[in-house]
DNA sequence: AAATCCATATACAGACCTGTATATATAAGA
DNA sequence: TCTTATATATACAGGTCTGTATATGGATTT
């Protein structure tokens, strides 16, 4: 991938997370990274098109990165979902922490006809899935109703960690996540 | 309060919701609800300020109807914790359900300085200030810890039922809340 | 050195948005 | 009937935004 558009990648995520994505136009983004609408659009056919690559690299990049974490750390399968929030933690507060993206981009694009608003629900449709299936590996009986009450808290607590860092919010997250994982073993 | 200045509060809390805030101008705004533009700044000086009085209105109806409940329902002031996802619930699976306007307005107005973004924070913590006082009138130590876990799991949970009716996440909301609030009760 | 590619600089069309100005209609009270 | 208050209809100024058109600069390859 070209350097400019990774760059461009890079600011427009930042931006978006700072600014809001509707707020946050393409001559700021530009200026931001240094170069110029032509530039942008050959990169992207549109600025729809820029929002939802933004979205799709986040996601992944969580998501590869999470699944390593749990695969290089973690031997028992059934011990994968103690320690998911551990990781989760670890990636929000490091420093190059840019939010979660289809959180926001959900709330700003409500519309269920919008590619945005489709592909953001999707992602935490995934989210949710990946979070059951390790609930199942832990021995879960209903897992994906532990997976929904797991991401609820999640999203809630990157939301809020990312509106005020350092609000404590991951931390009690991960109290509560312990609280309602042992309540589901023990069931 | 005027008939058309409560008609216009209506509808643009209604698209607000449904479209985004930024998304929804107030032409559309006045022609849904039957008036002109004209009309709309005689009641409101500016868009900004419109989105406020949603804002308060919304707030304010919540909050009321909420503590009559609490208060004509439940004797015991320790068992209103208890009850508190009960009378959430029925508030948002009622119809006239127009969502919690603080949770978008947050998201759609990150910056600091916004008024708009300023009172949905102080909105929202004043929604954590009142749960912890329930706690504290219900034996729990560390009340400000369970509150801010219960708005987490509140907030997701009106997000999510929000953007697909009968998703069922206020359901595991209340369970996840009466295993959160045994948890803090017995520690 | 000539040609090709990549990015820049700048300007602008077309759409949309907020907020206002002006003129008109309607209804109630004196 | 005359006046006053309230809502409507319509147009528009000024701004912002997306996306494109056109011309220029610089670097690499042949």
């Amino acid at each position: 991938m070209s350097s400019l558009k990774s760059k461009i990648l890079v600011v427009a995520t930042d931006l978006f997370q700072t600014r809001g994505i509707n707020s946050t136009g393409v001559d700021t983004i530009v200026a931001v990274a240094g170069t110029t609408k032509m530039t942008l659009y050959k990169y992207f056919t549109s600025k729809e098109n820029l929002i939802l690559e933004v979205l799709e690299k986040g996601h992944q990049d969580f998501q590869s990165w999470l699944s390593e974490q749990l695969n290089s750390n973690v031997k028992k399968p059934s011990d994968k979902l103690q320690k998911l929030f551990e990781f989760i933690e670890e990636w929000v507060t490091s420093p190059n922490f840019r939010g979660m993206g289809f959180i926001k981009a959900s709330a700003e694009f409500p519309n269920e006809e919008s590619p945005i608003h489709q592909l953001s629900s999707e992602q935490s449709r995934q989210f949710r899935q990946f979070i059951s299936s390790l609930a199942t590996e832990a021995g879960i009986h209903d897992a994906d109703g532990l997976a929904l009450q797991l991401s609820l808290i999640f999203e809630g607590a990157v939301q809020a960690e990312q509106m005020k860092r350092g609000s404590g919010a991951m931390k009690y997250a991960k109290k509560a996540s312990k609280i309602l994982i042992d309540s589901a073993l023990t069931n």
